[in-house]
DNA sequence: AAGGGACGGGCATACGTATTCACTGTTTCA
DNA sequence: TGAAACAGTGAATACGTATGCCCGTCCCTT
């Protein structure tokens, strides 16, 4: 066995020209059945492979997606996001399902990777993943949809070229959260999480809260809103701001779980019971989220479905296929943090 | 605008040939600096990236490693170890700083995947990472070997020909971890994991296990070692296990932190507190070990530092270098399960 | 003054595939 | 029965880069 084979290789095994097999391979309707099967053999036998390269180079497409993860510049532990990772599974299955290969890369946000995938030919599509203010990245994102870069992003649907983004039913799961700790009883339910444009998601969770709040009849009380991005140290320093502003309450809807597992921290070092003196929800359904004293209740995200629905949007795009998006469903998993 | 540029245009607005820009580019040094200078200049304002592809295509090398996760067939809910997951930021780091790219996949362990990457030339090398029966792809992974594809694995040092595993000191950790609750006056020690050659770091932790026993002039009973693959109920059987068998004990060291928040869920369904009644040391410091009641006492495994041994050795094996291998230092952190 | 490097760069070509075009033989349709 | 559609295939070529080989120029050595 000298040097790997070619589709020359092929051809005159079986008698044919190179383009034949190249035909044959790929599916071309307009090669005999059994000059086919012929080659197929021979190919199978040969352990024969296409070469990605000069496919790629020939074809001028990639058969590649890159995933993209947001990185803030400044920390320092590499600690992604768990619920991202977890759609990690999904997008690789969809993209293998698909025929296409997964490029990964960890990129700050201040960097150039707007350049590296596009010019390079290195993927057909992009996936972007991370949290983080939107406002930091949505230049470049507009850059490079504006050069017909395909690129999909996780987020709050409705942000932003349609299409472009795909996300979770945040402002549903958000009044499902708020609905829930209403009905156990609660009236001054604190709000954890951003309410402003720069993380939309976010912003999505609060006019969740607002419309169960309205819907029951119960007056919105600004403050009840802590600002509070998706950290654990945030979510306890918000515990520690309402209590400097003696803000009495008796519910938190945490915007997200790891502010949650904050929050509880710092009841738990003020001296307040969970769920007895403050009831608590939380958002995402990390695995942290049930070894909590008491496990979280909190609202999931169906990391499957996003992976997926994340590849078909972008394979769409890819294939200036139309998209249609729809937000993706949540559901409130009831543990003992919001009352037995 | 129209179509991207290539070399060519870059040749003809510096006055030179293309392969003079192709070199340039490359840092050969056989081009006079400033007609570098010039090129370089050309080819930041043009935007210019060379084509993957193409470039992979003439020198026959694809500029990219491959990262791929076993898992079990059956596991359903993709539930890829933490550990592992959180190497991957230090994986694409070390990757992006030596100038590859990293396609992922998962998958299952009786797949084909030994002759996709290989055959088609889309990754240079490729990095295994997955626990799991050792055994049951040591046949695929020597076929690899052979071919001369260039191949690393995470796991225990010494296993397989040299050079390809990279790992933790696991005996080293074991040893710590056992020595660590000697010292706090516990006497009959379980061990919670496999001991034989199917998952030979978890054998190389049993190995520290005695090793620290002995050190300590205490015997090894074998009643006290209870088979446990490292999932959360493997570890709660475990305890059920030694309590149907009457087997008295005041201590554990489990083979993983799984297995310890397991052992702590049977501990704490037979009424049996920790570290009271019995202290507990896992192994690997996975995000869960800081949330369990009490905070587990557990071996940390430097995940960056292991990334980066791995992309290392990879692509010293790539380039046809001497590979070193030495076991990656582990360190024992206290938390409260471990006796206050 | 002649020989020999070193330097800088051009020419030609190869990497392996996919696609356009042209061509032949066969079938179909008016 | 002639023309037109069609199936099946080969020849030629392009994709964009990297590299082996060569040649001219300049400077240094003896």
């Amino acid at each position: 066995m000298g040097r790997r084979p070619t589709s020359f290789d092929i051809a005159q095994l079986a008698g044919v020209s190179q383009p034949t097999v190249s035909r044959a391979l790929r599916g071309s309707k307009s090669v005999n059945p059994q000059t086919r099967q012929r080659i197929e053999a021979i190919a199978r036998s040969l352990h024969y492979a296409v070469d990605k390269h000069a496919s790629s180079l020939r074809s001028q497409s990639a058969n590649t997606l890159a995933l993209l993860f947001f990185e803030e510049p400044a920390e320092d532990d590499s600690t992604i996001n768990p619920f991202f990772l977890s759609m990690l599974g999904s997008i690789t299955h969809a993209c293998a399902r698909a025929g296409y290969d997964l490029l990964i890369s960890f990129q700050q946000l201040s960097g150039d990777w707007h350049v590296d995938y596009q010019d390079s030919r290195k993927a057909d599509g992009i996936i972007l993943l991370g949290y983080g203010d939107y406002e930091a990245y949505r230049a470049r994102l507009d850059h490079l949809t504006e050069q017909g870069t395909k690129v999909v992003r996780w987020g709050a649907v409705g942000t932003g070229p349609a299409g472009i983004t795909v996300g979770s039913d945040n402002r549903g799961g958000g009044e499902a959260a708020t609905a829930h700790l209403i009905a156990r009883g609660r009236r001054r339910i604190a709000f954890l999480g951003a309410a402003d444009g720069r993380y939309p998601e976010l912003e999505d969770r609060y006019r969740g809260y607002r419309d169960a709040l309205e819907a029951a009849g119960l007056t919105v009380d600004d403050a009840l809103q802590v600002d509070a991005i998706t950290t654990e140290d945030a979510g306890q320093d918000a515990v520690a701001d309402l209590a400097r502003r003696g803000v009495e309450y008796d519910a938190i809807f945490a915007a997200s779980d790891s502010i949650a597992i904050g929050a509880m921290r710092g009841l738990a070092a003020a001296g307040r019971s969970v769920p007895g003196d403050v009831a608590i929800v939380g958002f995402d359904d990390i695995a942290s989220a049930q070894l909590t004293n008491p496990p979280l209740t909190t609202v999931t995200q169906d990391a499957r479905r996003a992976g997926e629905a994340l590849v078909r949007t972008l394979l769409a795009r890819v294939r200036d296929e139309a998209v249609e998006s729809a937000p993706l469903p949540t559901r409130l998993v009831i543990r003992a943090s919001s009352g037995a």
